[in-house]
RNA sequence: CGCGGAGUAGAGCAGUUGGUAGCUCGUCGGGCUCAUAACCCGGAGGUCGUAGGUUCGAGUCCUUCCUCCGCUACCA
């Protein structure tokens, strides 16, 4: 990093329809600002940007179902999300919104400027519209019954009952899952990123030049550039989000994945309208995007493609360090299920307690692998190390100098070898520290920072000054001089991690903050120097608090499984759109039997029946083995769709379908023929 | 199915170019008592998912298989 001179940090912008949790924070807020905090503690100039992203479907969405506007929803998020970074003391330069002004300008400009220079291909397609809520539907948003297992509530890009991957073609009876109505094709036209032209460069700038990004992100491009980019559409057919500046392009937005990492430069010209773009277009800027490992192909291939595509001398990104994800309990956090700790309602919890989850989370934090937050070690991270280490530390140091020396940093009179050699580990440790944290290695970084609490911690032990008191007041002055100095120390090396506390830690020594090169362990708090009030820095988490979170989750798990039953419940009240006599007639549907059943290899699902139709013997393909063994199945009858297009499932083909029912409880259960019927008899 | 990541002491994790397995918590024993019953020292505990291979030597490279997570959801 010793080519740049200043260094841009921006990290993902949230998604305003929600309030932000401790999975934002521990896979991209924390370790950035901690990064951006040590930065300016050096000297360095830096920046800080992030904002809100306020675009995209599912905001609207949102706004539809409450019943207010999009903008409605954005506002309300965005000032909660703003609130909960500032009370967690995330130092951004600016946290601004995509629905700002500039933002707008901003990426229309950039659009245009492609659009310009040729840079998007053109195309026509048909999509699903939606002709009651006016709106093409994306594909998610389109429901129907899965063509292989029968579910009928696929969605258009995949279906969660049987995990197959769909496109919204294939669905039967296809409905909007906004209004419910059947939607129509209608040709629409869009603007392309012609990802695959920038495939050859972005290898060479990826897997050639960029070898030293972390393991997980380097994977993850090398395997989406293995398998061929295709160009990738820039504009929707959406009224919500900033409009496509072209003439004859009305009702279409550019799309968010377009617009959201724009928003980096928005922030950036807002903030610095004049002097922005020496942040995005001097090759001595050093570009680092923090993000969570979903980014990471927008933020490797699709906005260095833009940047590129737009040229200008637009900077890439230098380092994109993602983190995996942090589960909760064991689970996934998740928005839908509120399954997750929300910061507004950790900090009604836990009031004052910022540093404390800063600290959690960055030392259990996600750098390689998804990992897990659990109360409990929340609590021992706290008690044992907060508290016990390094909180413990300075009241000892506080109390003793309190005890002896009225509270004044004594004189160094009688100083002995275990001093110098103690303090000699001050910049070993500082070193360790700098080196993690220019590596992105932020939970090294932070337990190299504890052992210099420890460190203090032995030294007491070892000096024992409280002995030392009761016949050589020169040698316990020489003591807690030390150990006062350390105390200083760790008031440097923590800054960047626990802010808050530093600003206790600093009242209590009295001292303005210093900077990091002040850390070396000598001479930084004078003799004489008087200290301030001691303070306790953390105080011990009892268990009833940790009962209390845990079952706050547990009823929030129970919350879900009974919401979860009544949908199911809840669900044959959805009526279908009406159809004629004529068309139920097309429906050959007749009695058959099972001559023989089996699972289909390497399924969970799947059996493989050998079906009398009566008029023929056919095999079917159904999704049914997590409710009937197939042992259970030879010798039903069974009613059967018979004229159902022929499909090959899993290399089999399957020749009709089984009638089925769910129930609230998931399973599937046959409708059972009254008694033994003629097979191939017709129903209807 | 495919692709990416991961499987290391009871738990959570490190192990950067291959060279005698580490850290934190927990646990057991000891020391200390200035300190928020906190601190310090020591012990026990791992055939590094499985089966092969390369090498003088592999947690570290190659191959087989197994398991988990992600690529797919209003999620970083």
């Amino acid at each position: 990093m010793d080519n740049f001179k200043r260094t841009l940090v921006t990290c993902a912008l949230p998604y305003a329809n929600g309030p932000v949790h401790i999975g934002h924070l521990a896979g991209v807020y924390v370790p950035a600002d901690i990064y951006v905090r040590y930065l300016r503690m050096r000297g360095r100039e830096v920046l800080f940007i992030c904002g809100s992203d306020e675009h995209g479907v599912p905001i609207t969405i949102k706004a539809r179902q409450l019943g207010c506007s999009p903008q409605d929803i954005v506002d309300k998020y965005h000032a909660v999300i703003k609130k909960s970074f500032e009370d967690f003391g995330m130092s951004f330069d600016i946290y601004s919104r995509t629905s700002s002004k500039i933002h707008g300008e901003t990426a229309s400009a950039f659009f245009l400027k492609m659009y310009n220079d040729g840079k998007f291909i053109e195309k026509e397609s048909e999509q699903y519209y939606d002709t009651e809520a006016k709106a093409f539907l994306a594909d998610r948003y389109i429901v129907g019954t899965c063509p292989k297992c029968g579910f009928e509530g696929a969605y258009g890009d995949q279906c969660e009952k049987c995990g197959s991957t769909l496109s919204p073609d294939e669905l039967i009876n296809p409905h909007s899952a906004i209004s419910g109505s059947k939607p129509v094709k209608r040709k629409t036209k869009h603007w392309y990123l012609p990802l695959d032209q920038y495939e050859p460069w972005l290898r060479k700038w990826i897997l050639e030049d960029h070898k030293e990004w972390k393991s997980n992100v380097y994977g993850q491009c090398k395997s989406w550039l293995d398998n061929h980019l295709q160009p990738r559409a820039v504009t929707r057919d959406l009224e919500w989000g900033v409009p496509v500046p072209l003439k004859g392009a009305e009702g279409k937005v550019l799309y968010v994945w377009f617009d959201a990492p724009i928003g980096y430069i928005s922030n950036t010209r807002e903030l610095l309208p004049n002097d922005w773009e020496k942040w995005w277009k001097s090759p001595d800027t050093r570009l680092i995007n923090f993000i969570g490992k979903d980014n990471i192909v927008f933020h490797c291939i699709v906005f260095p493609a833009m940047l590129k595509g737009y040229g200008d001398g637009y900077i890439l990104p230098d380092n994109v360090p993602a983190n995996e994800f942090l589960n909760l309990e064991g689970n996934k956090i998740s928005t839908s299920r509120n399954w997750a700790v929300w910061l507004d309602e950790y900090l009604k919890d836990f009031p004052g307690k910022q540093d404390v989850l800063r600290y959690v989370l960055c030392a259990n934090a996600p750098e390689t692998q998804d990992n897990d937050f659990t109360w409990k070690n929340f609590q021992t991270r706290n008690n044992s190390e907060l508290v016990a280490i390094l909180g413990n530390f300075i009241n000892r140091v506080a109390v003793l100098t309190g005890k002896y020396f009225e509270g004044k940093v004594p004189c160094n009179l009688k100083p002995e070898k275990i001093d110098s050699d103690t303090l000699a580990h001050i910049p070993q440790i500082r070193g360790e520290v700098e080196n993690s944290l220019e590596h992105f290695r932020f939970r090294d970084a932070l337990t190299a920072a504890l052992s210099m609490a420890r460190l203090g911690n032995k030294y007491l032990t070892d000096t024992e000054p409280w002995k030392c008191a009761k016949n050589d007041m020169d040698r316990t002055a020489s003591i807690l001089y030390t150990a006062l100095q350390i105390s200083a120390d760790l008031s440097i090396v923590f800054a960047p991690f626990l802010p808050f506390t530093v600003v206790k830690l600093d009242k209590i020594l009295n001292t303005a903050p210093l900077g990091w090169d002040r850390m070396d362990g000598t001479g930084i708090l004078p003799a004489g120097h008087q200290l301030g009030e001691p303070e306790l820095l953390f105080e011990k988490i009892e268990d009833d608090a940790i009962q209390m979170q845990m079952d706050k989750l547990a009823s929030a798990k129970e919350a879900n499984e009974k919401r979860a039953k009544e949908e199911i419940e809840k669900r044959p009240l959805a009526a279908k759109p009406e159809c004629t006599f004529e068309e139920f007639q097309k429906m050959d549907i007749r009695i058959a039997t099972v001559i023989k059943a089996e699972k289909v290899p390497d399924t969970d699902k799947l059996l493989k029946l050998t079906i009398d139709t009566g008029l023929d013997e056919r095999v079917i393909v159904s999704g049914i083995a997590g409710s009937y063994p197939p042992e259970q199945m030879t010798g039903k009858q069974i009613c059967i769709l018979a004229n159902l297009k022929p499909r090959v499932i899993r290399g089999i083909e399957s020749n009709g379908m089984i009638l089925m029912a769910q129930q609230p409880d998931g399973t599937m259960r046959i409708v059972e023929p009254d008694g033994n019927l003629m097979n191939g008899s017709q129903v209807g």
